[in-house]
DNA sequence: ATAATAAATGTAATTTATACATTAATTAAT
DNA sequence: ATTAATTAATGTATAAATTACATTTATTAT
């Protein structure tokens, strides 16, 4: 046997793989990253990715579920890959790839607690410290992917909680898109698809209050099926 | 020590990490994908995209050049991340992760020798066979990321010759989209980006011939700093 | 000289995106 | 009770982009 085909059949190079969560919410319309100090040496202390292990009898996405459930308490969180880090000296450490996932959260208080029991801090995404290894660039590609599918896909209401006014929508849209959207142009956009149930209840955080809606999923998904493009501004 | 803890100093399971290429050329008008006969047991001589293992001081983007380099004798091909695969059962040899990596390349005939030695075949995109495991997967996750990615910036010319006719770039784009297109307007929208260096030589394949054009790599890199999108259609 | 082929070109109609200012509902203060 | 303050809700005109569509031109083969 060759040894290029010996290599194939036993192949010598097991390699750490680990997986790292982008963990946002949203709150103050403010789009927030979910960060936490790391508890191992080397950079013991400094700000991390909340991330783990994958184990090897378990599913990529099932350690980054794990590693949610354990943080927040919650199961079925939005998750989504973001991309593979690879290179060879990324961690100094161990031979180690990562595959960072982001979640989506509906920030709450009682998730809050859980999140400080682990000592993690909410930062607005404007204002990140200096996180370890490539975790900031990780954060950046996933923002990116996340601007990406918001576009295209309803996905930001996956951090709102379930009723949720226009204006709320549109500071959401405007914190994850980085720029300022116009009001009238933002609601006839958003209404004209047809995917918003409009409630009887206010939300009455200002003066006014402003009416309160819900995701309609199954419109959605008869729409999606019927290839229907979900742009969003 | 926590067993928590423990774990993460000494993580006990490394995994092997595998990358895989999914190969897109383009020639006679059709997207094409170079797939190989599997070398080892299982599924000995069906077909499969091409892969290796990652080794330990390897960089992931590293192992994949590697590959290319073997099959086609070309260095620097154009290379994107895809996706990762991570379910734990996903080959039923080994625990395996793998990278995959989409690949643009120029079908020529040097390539296409080298190419037969390996046991390769360019199938066209709509006629694929099976392939084994999850790479037929692969190869459609792969295509929908060129989709992507080929609407906003010119990746479509790193299939092309370096001189190519309008037609044939048309003839490209509705192989990635995968549908027809107006052949005033597209000429039109690609032009009206201003990349595109008209040259006083002719393609005769066609009666009548058409005009050979280059990208304009200096232009496009000056224009890109400024923001610009490059949709197409 | 003619026929066959594919390249090259312009315009009008429709759709979509953008810019922009006023009125309406409610609460807090007096 | 009246007024002031606040933010929600709404429409229209203009500009820009996209779409639909048919003829002429250059060249080669007969």
């Amino acid at each position: 046997m060759s040894a290029e085909l010996k290599d194939f059949y036993a192949p010598q190079d097991k390699i750490y793989v680990a997986t790292d969560c982008i963990i946002f919410g949203f709150e103050e319309g403010k789009l927030k990253l979910l960060v936490f100090k790391r508890r191992v040496e080397p950079l013991k202390g400094e700000w991390s990715l909340i991330g783990s292990f994958v184990k090897i009898d378990e599913d990529v996405e099932e350690a980054a579920q794990r590693v949610l459930e354990e943080i927040t308490g919650l199961k079925d969180i939005f998750m989504e890959q973001s991309r593979s880090y690879g290179a060879a000296q990324r961690d100094p450490g161990y031979r180690c790839i990562s595959i960072a996932q982001y979640a989506l959260i509906r920030i709450n208080d009682y998730d809050k607690e859980l999140v400080e029991k682990h000592g993690a801090h909410w930062y607005e995404i404007e204002e990140l410290p200096n996180l370890v290894l490539d975790h900031n660039q990780m954060v950046m590609d996933a923002l990116e992917k996340l601007k990406q599918k918001a576009r295209y896909q309803p996905i930001g209401f996956e951090l709102l909680p379930e009723k949720f006014t226009i204006p709320q929508l549109q500071q959401l849209y405007e914190a994850i898109y980085q720029n300022e959207l116009d009001a009238r142009n933002f609601r006839k956009k958003v209404l004209s698809h047809n995917v918003l149930i409009k409630l009887d209840e206010k939300d009455k955080t200002s003066r006014r209050g402003a009416f309160l809606y819900k995701f309609d999923h199954g419109t959605y998904q008869k729409l999606i099926k019927s290839g229907y493009n979900f742009e969003i501004s």
